[in-house]
RNA sequence: GCGGGUGUAGCUCAGUUGGUUAGAGCGCCUGGUUGUGGUCCAGGAGGCCGUGGGUUCAAAUCCCAUCACUCGCCCCA
């Protein structure tokens, strides 16, 4: 084992890998596609109060996680540790509530300084999409549906189950907020530390606590439903009743809260068990408050965001490398026509493996282990008559060609 | 940040109660084949046994520390 390692939670995507991983990514664009959604991309970094003032200065994610620097010209800046701050800052950054609805697609690394288990690395790679402008419940169904289509493409769905909840509204939370604390400061002392913690600066993610003392104290909590003001009662039904409409199955999950202040109404999360600890696929939920707060003109937005790698351990598919085919000159004259030759057949759109040096014997073992479906011979018999031998390298069989007319011969090896 | 497990060749792993030159399979290289791969045969290269310290006549093996990976907690995607 080498000295010289990758940071901690950080890895190579060589070529196996990255092409599992270009696939989440472009079957995601293309399910997305087909709803609207247009790949972007924000910056690796931002200024840190892109993060720290709407991820909410209590969170983990921003107390603890974020890879944060200071710039040679003094500035604070962060490695993104989510995409969604990102994108809504573009959105203000470039005037773009004049164009609403917008609809999204971004993948991308992510940076937090978390303790790397399976399916949880420091860079990590996500795809997100965010629809902004759209104050109507019909806007998380699509986004979930869109969601849904993505896990389908990759043939995840039976991995996974769509928990749903709602945050309701403002008005609906500060009740509720109000209601829970006054239960919960009842068994304060039983409470675990983390949550004696958040009592104060975030009580809903209590419910979330996976310490099982809290959990029984949890258990008789109010429920959040019986605060939820009319108005959020409704945006909940439509968003439920859309989902029926289309046949997207979801478990009601009242436990399924967002810590940050301006997540509001729907919550969602396509979690799955194939993957250990780490549960969530893709979880998202609507930020209707997140622009304004920004210093942005007030607009609505719901997305999700999913994990690429925790996708690409489950996506079902073949990974394995094209098949070249492979040029092999024999002798230093069909060395020197093989250059030219090679490039004709590349401009031809053949995936040409074309040696640096060796013997047959060495080309064509190289060109085995590439996979190559045909060898192209060329040698000095060939070059004299013009012609070039075409071994098929699955079946063993060997035809010739002539030299002007290759192009079409190596079409069935394609 | 907290607990458990694991670190031996490029990869997957053996290695006895501490004992002499640390092994296998796969992969890699060379040859058998001067213009023909996959199969086969022969040969070869490649290890500070994660790192540092300690115990011992002697450490891959026992002890301590440290680093990394991994599983769980936490948090999340």
């Amino acid at each position: 084992m080498s000295k010289l390692q990758p940071i901690r939670g950080t890895h190579d995507l060589l070529p196996d890998a990255m092409r599992r991983h270009r696939h989440v990514v472009d079957a995601a664009e293309g399910a997305v596609g087909r709803y609207g959604y247009e790949f972007m991309a924000t910056p690796v970094f931002e200024a840190t109060d892109v993060f720290a003032r709407t991820l909410g200065e209590t969170s983990d994610v921003v107390t603890k996680e974020m890879y944060t620097f200071e710039t040679k010209g003094g500035d604070s800046i962060t490695l993104r540790p989510e995409n969604t701050a990102g994108v809504a800052r573009s959105v203000i950054s470039n005037g773009l509530q004049q164009n609403l609805p917008l609809k999204y697609f971004y993948a991308g690394p992510m940076f937090r300084h978390e303790r790397p288990q399976k399916g949880r690395q420091r860079q990590f790679h996500q795809i997100g999409i965010e629809l902004i402008g759209v104050a109507q419940p019909l806007g998380d169904v699509e986004v979930i549906a869109a969601g849904a289509a993505v896990l389908d493409a990759l043939g995840v769905k039976d991995h996974a189950k769509l928990e749903l909840n709602t945050l309701g509204d403002t008005e609906s939370r500060a009740a509720y907020r109000d209601e829970l604390v006054a239960y919960l400061s009842r068994f304060e002392a039983d409470l675990s530390e983390d949550s004696r913690r958040r009592l104060n600066n975030n009580p809903l993610r209590i419910l979330d606590s996976k310490n099982v003392r809290d959990r029984e104290i949890v258990a008789n909590a109010p429920a959040f439903s019986n605060s939820l003001t009319g108005e959020a009662r409704a945006w909940f039904d439509a968003v439920k009743s859309g989902l029926d409409a289309i046949g997207i199955a979801y478990d009601l999950n009242e436990r399924l809260v967002r810590g940050l202040d301006y997540y509001c109404h729907s919550a969602f999360e396509f979690t799955t068990t194939a993957l250990g600890a780490q549960g969530a696929l893709i979880a998202g939920g609507r930020y209707d408050g997140l622009i304004a707060q920004m210093g942005g003109p007030d607009t609505p937005g719901v997305g999700w965001a999913g994990g690429i790698e925790r996708l690409a351990m489950l996506a079902k598919g073949d990974w394995r490398a094209p098949r070249p085919i492979a040029l092999v000159p024999i002798g230093a004259a069909a060395e020197t026509a093989a250059l030219p030759l090679a490039e004709r057949l590349r401009a031809a759109g053949y995936r040409i493996d074309l040696g640096f040096s060796g013997n047959v014997k060495k080309r064509m073992k190289s060109a085995n282990h590439a996979r190559a479906r045909a060898a192209v011979l060329v040698g000095n018999d060939e070059l004299a008559a013009g012609k070039a031998t075409i071994r098929d390298l699955d079946s063993g069989d060997q035809s010739e060609a002539r030299l002007e007319s290759l192009t079409h011969a190596l079409a069935p090896f394609r």
